[in-house]
DNA sequence: ATCATAATTTAGTCTCACCTAAAATCATTT
DNA sequence: AAATGATTTTAGGTGAGACTAAATTATGAT
């Protein structure tokens, strides 16, 4: 009943996780791609996902995949495990944000409950990593916050900086030399109307930068004026 | 050639330079005890293990293994992660000594060179794991100490406890509790003939223990006087 | 030296999580 | 409504690492 769930079952969970954060169903293909296997073994998985007692996902052929309630808490809680080693590693190891990534998804599955208490501790019980996600509570409980991605900010307001993608260590380089970082704020100054190409100013420093819609889409602001 | 060795290769090899520590040759069932496994598995790993590329040891039917060098050296590596975590976890993490064994069993196996680095800088390059159990250093060399097990002290004398047993977090406890840790001075007051029973004495709180020859033998001293 | 018992090896299976190739289904355009 | 192309599923297979049962080899007591 109580199981552990193996690496591979929590990996794929926690994709699914992301898949369908915003709504939808997750993809046999998405998986596959996200995962790098093959689409028939991702089927398989998914298959005999949706046949546990308790069902980890519902699963209808060529229909995609969304996680039960069952499935959902098991992938915050690697979720909350990859986050709080992140930001672990940042506070009290020397790491550099676009280092962490790689470390976490190793040491997530090899994490006790009494470590993660321990590390929650020593970070003060902290709700975001270095990135900006959101890191579960021990009920794996979100903190709520409202914000937009930076491709719906209009033109002359400023916000704060809540969130930036966190897989690619060169994204992640970049963003660090151009001062984009999780709590600096942020002008709009304008948006080319043709490709959505976004003009802003970080307010803290005042370099200006120019950002396409695609990593657009990946930051998000907290509106602020 | 420089392939990544499984998990399960990594403990069969650490828990053979344990068995093989003082010489010998560890045997199949042996093995097959400190794993946990059935003996014919063992066999099975040990044939396979012999006949790699290059091997990691030497295996003679019915006559036990022993590590090459090539085995020797992936067990310090791994030794060297698990002593370092070990320390680590007690230094930085508030782990008691009795908690540190299984959790580092666990991250040994998911942790990068450059993880094993940062930890080994924070922590000064340590060369004694909370137990007194050497640490290999980057090069996978040990630090050269001469002591003796307790077994073999004789009466009168006094001597600085190096080394604990370090899996049994019970003992562990019961170690703590009495005050038995590496860095004490203990002075060997009495030897009973028969069974080898021993009355110490630990000189920084003068409290005296009565300790069996099992655990004697466990326990290594740095002779004083 | 023989015999009983213990230790080890062989042989044959099992499960897990992946794979490829081929078949089936779906979605889109005509 | 049919055809094309993309996605998904089925079927069958692989390697790792465990298992049990049976066979073999070693050991130790008489």
């Amino acid at each position: 009943m109580k199981k552990e769930l193996s690496h591979n079952i929590q990996d794929y969970l926690k994709h699914i996780y992301g898949l369908t954060l915003s709504g939808g169903k997750a993809s046999t293909s998405q998986l596959a791609d996200t995962l790098g296997i093959s689409a028939a073994s991702v089927t398989n998985m998914l298959q005999k996902l949706s046949k546990t007692d308790p069902p980890y996902l519902t699963y209808e052929k060529h229909h995609g995949v969304a996680l039960t309630d069952a499935g959902k808490q098991a992938a915050l809680k690697i979720l909350r495990r990859h986050r709080l080693i992140e930001l672990y590693l940042v506070e009290a190891l020397n790491y550099t944000w676009d280092e962490v990534h790689k470390e976490a998804e190793m040491l997530e599955h090899a994490m006790s409950p009494l470590l993660e208490e321990r590390i929650d501790a020593a970070l003060g019980f902290p709700q975001f990593d270095p990135h900006g996600d959101p890191i579960p509570d021990a009920k794996l409980h979100l903190p709520q916050v409202e914000q937009i991605t930076l491709n719906r900010l209009a033109v002359g307001k400023i916000g704060r900086i809540a969130r930036v993608p966190h897989e690619d260590a060169e994204i992640l380089r970049y963003l660090g030399k151009s001062g984009l970082r999780p709590g600096r704020q942020l002008k709009l100054i304008a948006r080319t109307p043709y490709d959505q190409t976004m003009r802003i100013q970080i307010l803290d420093t005042g370099q200006e930068l120019i950002i396409g819609p695609e990593l657009g889409e990946q930051i998000s602001i907290l509106i602020e004026a």
